[in-house]
DNA sequence: TTAATCTCTCTAGTCACTAGAGGTTCAAGC
DNA sequence: GCTTGAACCTCTAGTGACTAGAGAGATTAA
């Protein structure tokens, strides 16, 4: 109702414009009404959907999981339990990602603790890439 | 000398056949001589070469830093002082994300933490997310 | 020789955007 | 009412680092 150009919509809830027009052509936002000349006209609606979206992506979840998300919050009804469902895997890939971070700055760390400073054949930083023994599978993958 | 396939290459080195391929159109990886039926020869070398590119992948270089990486170990007379700068530069990036992640991780147990397992519409998983106020700034871009 | 496996190139798809070209509409000031 | 400049439109292509698949040719073991 309050009428609101992509401008407008896009400062409002901290979503660029031409990520708002992306999350329209791929039906995560859905496709506002147009003025006379055929600009999108967004309510407030569009705010609070926009703010749910942009959260939801500062903790990691992909689009596909906040389509999920915002189709179970269109109906208040259902158990939570997919919901909590989606939330659990997501704290678990964050927990994977954490470990696998951790694991891969301690190897930084001791690799430039290791560096004596001096030429690049004495060079641990590059000695220790090519010595992957030193290593092997110890690091998971990062996602 | 050793004459492998890329196949050969590929479990000699753990990396993936296409990515094989993929790196030679990049650059980064030399184009080896072929079969006489044009298949592509590898080399003791190239294992090596893999492996180096391997471990920085694990260590989430990207293959800019990587080649960078290379040609300073192809040149073992220099100063180490770029590689340090490319490890220091990563080894921050890697503690930015770790943090952003950690916040993230907070958030996410909170959530589940505090949600009553019943309907959607007292759900605190989606009630968080659509109650930015919660949160605003106070978790980074994930990278 | 034959069959199975491997390898070849090429194109297109992934994720979640981002950038740019070239053109149209809107809103504010005069 | 007119002008100007900002905002808006669509469309295509690019990012990073691969991954998937089609359709054809090469190699190798029995």
């Amino acid at each position: 109702m309050s009428d609101l150009s992509i401008g407008k919509l896009s400062r409002a809830s901290g979503v660029k414009v031409p990520t708002i027009r992306y999350y329209e052509t791929i039906g995560l936002l859905a496709a506002p009404p147009r003025s006379e000349g055929g600009q999108r006209r967004y309510g407030k609606a569009d705010v609070e959907s926009l703010r749910f979206i942009r959260h939801g992506r500062a903790l990691g979840f992909g689009l596909d999981d906040l389509r999920a998300l915002q189709d179970l919050s269109d109906r208040p009804n259902q158990s939570c339990e997919r919901a909590d469902a989606i939330a659990s895997r997501q704290l678990a890939e964050v927990e994977r990602r954490i470990a696998g971070l951790e694991a891969v700055r301690v190897e930084l760390a001791r690799m430039l603790d290791h560096c004596a400073h001096g030429e690049v054949d004495q060079c641990r930083v590059i000695e220790t890439l090519s010595d992957h023994a030193l290593c092997e599978g110890d690091h998971a993958k990062l996602g």
